[in-house]
DNA sequence: TTTAGCACTCAGTAACCCGAAGTGCTATAT
DNA sequence: ATATAGCACTTCGGGTTACTGAGTGCTAAA
């Protein structure tokens, strides 16, 4: 379909566009291809038909176009290593032992929203492979307990309850030793429907004026999963871009970030490290998302770097692919329980 | 000092310039003093030579300066009481029951951001008067335990450790045991120190190997008092303002907003409403801080509300006074555990 | 003390010109 | 067939100019 010469010019467009912001005219490719400007001209209006180059007016240079992108992304570029000097700035991170997992992928993510100028998201929850380890419930003045919730991974959520009127302190006690043995074990995801069909059936055995004290449970237990953090770096970052130089497209995408279905726009199921381009994304046009979904033995979610469609594709993919890889080494070798390497 | 005629003349300036956010001719003013424009213009230049209001070029009509906010707010500004409309808004949810106080003061914050086009921040950290009620440790995995501190108002944090290769679990309780009993009732701020010189000294007769398990606990429960939390409401609200009009200076408070300073800036520690303008803000020199720091049983924090210059200084300082008396009376409700109104 | 009158200033807009960069097309050369 | 040289054409952007409207400061009179 596209000859040897017009991939190349392609991909050339593609680097230079992403390193100059600025559109690419014919004469600036003769040297490199040694061929006239006319050649490059005739190439790039056989790329512009078939879409994968932009003109900005009539007369200027070409932009790619997102189809542009996508097709370097997947066939022009050339799977490479990170950079040694990126690398480096993240290396001591992984390999400080006082570090735990999590606030190493938060250190990491940082770097690398400084050293790259993107912006990039943390989504976390707890997986669905936590289960369900205690219940505690601590009196803290009349009337009043707070319900601890603690997984086998060690996450921990709490709820204030609030007894309605004439609820015995007992009664809460036998409800919590109740809730302990009948979900010891269980996956959070799974906790509420088992509250549902196995627990309230039967809780009015044990306890007397259960309704209440079921419900006040029940929220708090089933909060528990759907509990997420958002973690930003460089949210004003994406503003240094030369594409946000309206106050339009700065207004527009700040506003993007700061809204509610953000989290679900930026939530990646794929395993691998994904390249979602300007309307792929569902978040904004003019921007790029590179994520992937990341698991630790305790927490799931999703590392998200945003930038401009003119994103640097394949320094990022390398910093998120190599990221990906220290997190599960890091965690086999600290399941090791510490053996100095 | 200034004349009656002229304080009005101030006065109406401040808020035409406020509702309009243009500045105000001579002319405009005609009617309403039943003067001529060289009248009011004579006036102005007073002033303006007094710096209470600013030109932006020669010919152009006069704003307020920062001078003259303050003037406004000081003297000129009629104390009202908020509007019936604003109230309606907030009333139903300071009498909802179901709310907890916390969600109360969000849930409020969050309407004044909509209904008036202003940036909101709640301020939060647990009080000082916060006792320590309880340490919990459970184990989660070999090695592994979480520590939980509860204080008697029912805030929770919680921290993993991660025990030093042959610790034995024993040990751990040992210390938790110890940690309670000599802790229990300690005002959060007063923990670090009691930890380094009551318990640090005598730990070792009760624990052996204590040294790195004291570390880990004093760590975890340290790091409790400074526990931060900051809620932003209509953060992307500021740009609507047309005082933002340029991209620089979008880019600007946005990068503010980010910055990791930004909650010393926004702390307040009057009791009172307090209002800050433009440099008076140390935050930035275009915006408007009017905040108080609140205090609820169990925490204390600041409520901030973000604006222009230009803003409307008589409706939030009522919404706030509003917010600040409902926090109070809903405290001493639920104090007395839900009596019907 | 107030007012009328007037000259002056400046922002903002629209109209225009011009050069730079770059294109598409056609006719020619390889 | 492909590549090239030449040329007419388009648009952007920056600079200049001219004009208008809003608003001022000042002076002299009421």
């Amino acid at each position: 379909m596209l000859g040897e010469r017009q991939k190349n010019i392609l991909k050339e467009i593609v680097l230079e566009y992403i390193k100059k912001a600025r559109p690419v005219g014919s004469q600036s490719l003769c040297k490199k291809f040694k061929v006239s400007s006319a050649t490059i001209r005739n190439d790039m209006l056989v790329l512009e038909n078939l879409g994968y180059l932009e003109k900005q007016h009539i007369s200027s240079g070409r932009i790619p176009s997102e189809k542009g992108y996508r097709y370097y992304v997947d066939h022009l570029m050339e799977p490479s290593k990170i950079s040694g000097e990126d690398m480096l700035k993240l290396q001591t991170i992984f390999s400080n032992n006082e570090l735990d997992l999590d606030s190493a992928i938060e250190k990491s993510l940082e770097i690398i929203s400084d050293i790259t100028n993107y912006t990039s998201v943390i989504l976390g929850s707890a997986s669905k492979e936590n289960l369900l380890q205690k219940v505690e419930v601590v009196p803290i003045s009349p009337g009043v307990v707070v319900a601890i919730v603690i997984t086998d991974k060690g996450h921990v959520t709490n709820k204030q309850i609030t007894l309605p009127e004439g609820i015995d302190i007992k009664e809460v006690q036998k409800t919590s030793e109740l809730l302990n043995k009948m979900l010891f074990g269980t996956p959070l995801d799974l906790v509420p429907s088992k509250l549902e069909f196995e627990i309230k059936p039967i809780i009015g055995n044990y306890v007397t004026n259960y309704e209440v004290l079921y419900n006040a449970f029940y929220e708090a237990l089933s909060n528990f999963q759907t509990d997420r953090d958002v973690r930003w770096n460089g949210k004003a970052n994406i503003l240094k871009q030369p594409e946000f130089s309206t106050v339009d497209d700065v207004k527009n995408i700040i506003s993007k970030f700061e809204s509610k279905d953000l989290v679900s726009k930026i939530e990646e199921t794929d395993d691998e490290v994904k390249v979602y381009i300007g309307k792929e994304t569902s978040l904004d046009d003019n921007v790029t998302v590179i994520k992937t979904k990341y698991k630790t033995s305790d927490k799931e979610g999703t590392l998200a770097i945003i930038g401009p469609k003119r994103m640097d594709y394949e320094r990022v993919l390398n910093l998120l692919e190599y990221i990906k890889s220290r997190i599960e080494k890091k965690e086999v070798r600290d399941g090791k329980a510490r053996e100095e390497e």
